[in-house]
DNA sequence: ATGAAAGCGCTAACAG
DNA sequence: CTGTTAGCGCTTTCAT
């Protein structure tokens, strides 16, 4: 069939008139160019007739705008991050932006790397969850006048816009909730890092304790996409901390592998060990107890996050102050941390 | 900084000679236009330096080549796409290409604008988990030269490279593997579709009760991003069909939704109910009892998918013939479907 | 109201 | 060995 696209000149030839005119009505500017109808009329008729597709790639390169947004993520296969990004690329869409995604996996060189793909992409907007170490590249987008927009956590001595949740609160919430419950001994699994989300987690979680003169446990994890090698430390940690009567999981990747490894020890969910996580699934919702977790608005953020760039982008980027949206969780409490019963 | 861009012209000028040069130096085609050593020298020094990078927009205009894939699955958040989406990714960007994606919900209108999305943004390859009904836009894909791989399932009248796994023998093994255990009332809870995998996977359920001289009960379901409307039809099918004594679910969204409504409805797994579903995730095995399922490939299935791709990219695209790649899932027996007690 | 022409940054014939 | 030049397809200023 169509061998070959046809080009704005084919079609200006066909009808004999400048490729001028036919830009012009293709992007609708007839009528600001006092372009007859009649004219408008007969061009759309052939563009219609021969499925005449304006060459986006030409056109980027002479308006410098792709219609692109980079979305850099974590990692695109883990459930939270998934579904944000289902929900930002089907927002993006209904706007006219594609969306090209990465997985950071936390590294910070593969990010560099990925930022620089997409700046020679030439991206409109880029959203980012980003690792440390990545302040410099960030600035130096936005000295190009690149919108970036940040969310799970952001960069504090970048000024971006970003979208957090209150994860300090959010800790310190689910902390006390426990307390409440009656445990005690509350111990936090979570990977290790310097990102901002963790550290305020970490630190809602000590405030908690330290209100009810309890001591913080912490059990740090390097991050890794292979989550068996998780599971020796973790098995290491329950087994040696035996007087440990709940756990509050930082992210749903350390709580996957965690529950597998209670499972496995034959820990009882709640008996012996209450379970709190941040982030829901399925997962734990369909565990036998419940998982009681830190449910994270997803749709709120997505919303938060497409909508602020989108405003950016169309205001050609500028004027517009940085915002810093911080939604509110969630405790959905299940199960896993009813009462704590009196042993004997 | 980088106020503007440099483009090939700066360091041609810098350097007092033409932007051909450059051009060649660049494209490591120095050697073959026995460009001096001492020039490429030059030329290097100077682009490390600034920091040049070539305009890929205005490359990709003049070669029709964009180094872009463009991957469109069913749904970028369920588990099962996310992961193989994300070791694509991996594959891709190892081989210097860069990933478009979206998620069709099935939806054939959708998915037609996204390739014609994809086309516009001149992709260099395709891949694509296919809806139903549009044969007719990867055909015209393929007028165009362009390489198309499907992934999971694949469109009967169209001649593409496909990966799938054996669907039919899969849900046959699986449904002799529940009446060898002693059940005999096996129902099919799937979304409904004709697509191949799902005819597939009907077919080898079938077999196997027609062996075995059981009588098929098939529960189809609508597919919706909501899962929650899924609820009430499978609870009222459970609640109907009483003597039903083993489920096979038809994919890991029918599973997850399905278990929440047997758990609601306080249904025990195996006494009540055995079950097994396509589709691993850690849902099933955090589960009590642990599900069986069959599980996919996940790693084969993205390594087929873009090894073939990219051996077609590579080769220009023609000469070599379209393959059928259809690889083995494993059966991943546990709790949810151990023999069937006697019951009183 | 419409068209000619310049140019976005790059590649690749073709010359020299 | 290196440079000139003609586009890729589009937008946009400036003429007419």
């Amino acid at each position: 069939m169509s061998k070959k696209r046809l080009s704005i000149v084919d079609i200006a030839e066909k009808l004999n008139i400048s490729k001028t005119s036919v830009s012009f009505i293709m992007n609708g500017r007839a009528q600001e160019k006092r372009i007859s109808p009649e004219l408008v009329e007969r061009v759309m008729k052939l563009v219609k007739e021969v499925g005449y597709k304006p060459n986006s790639l030409a056109k980027s390169l002479r308006t410098g705008k792709s219609n692109i947004i980079g979305l850099i993520v974590e990692d695109i296969s883990d459930p939270f991050f998934g579904a944000i990004a289902r929900l930002i690329e089907d927002k993006a869409y209904k706007n006219g932006y594609k969306i090209i995604y990465c997985s950071t996996y936390n590294e910070t060189q593969r990010t560099k790397e990925m930022i620089n793909m997409f700046r020679d992409r030439h991206v409109d907007g880029y959203i980012i969850v980003p690792p440390e170490g990545i302040e410099e590249d960030i600035k130096s987008l936005q000295d190009d006048n690149m919108p970036v927009i940040m969310f799970d956590r952001y960069l504090p001595l970048v000024d971006t816009d970003y979208v957090i949740v209150n994860n300090q609160f959010s800790a310190y919430n689910a902390t006390q909730h426990l307390i409440g419950q009656g445990y005690k001994n509350i111990a936090l699994i979570s990977f290790f890092t310097n990102q901002t989300q963790m550290l305020d987690r970490i630190k809602g979680y000590k405030m908690a304790l330290k209100e009810n003169n309890l001591k913080p446990c912490i059990k740090e994890l390097p991050y890794t996409q292979n989550t068996k090698s998780l599971v020796e430390p973790i098995t290491s940690f329950l087994k040696s901390k035996k007087n440990i009567d709940a756990i509050l999981f930082g992210t749903n990747r350390d709580a996957t592998c965690g529950l597998k490894v209670i499972n496995n020890l034959g820990i009882r969910i709640p008996d012996d060990l209450a379970v709190v996580t941040f982030d829901d699934s399925d997962a734990y919702e369909l565990h036998t107890p419940q998982i009681t977790t830190i449910a994270q608005p997803v749709e709120e953020i997505a919303e938060s996050v497409i909508s602020t760039l989108l405003a950016k982008l169309k205001n050609g980027g500028e004027n517009i102050k940085n915002q810093s949206i911080i939604l509110h969780t969630e405790l959905i409490i299940r199960g896993s941390s009813v009462a704590k019963s009196v042993k004997a």
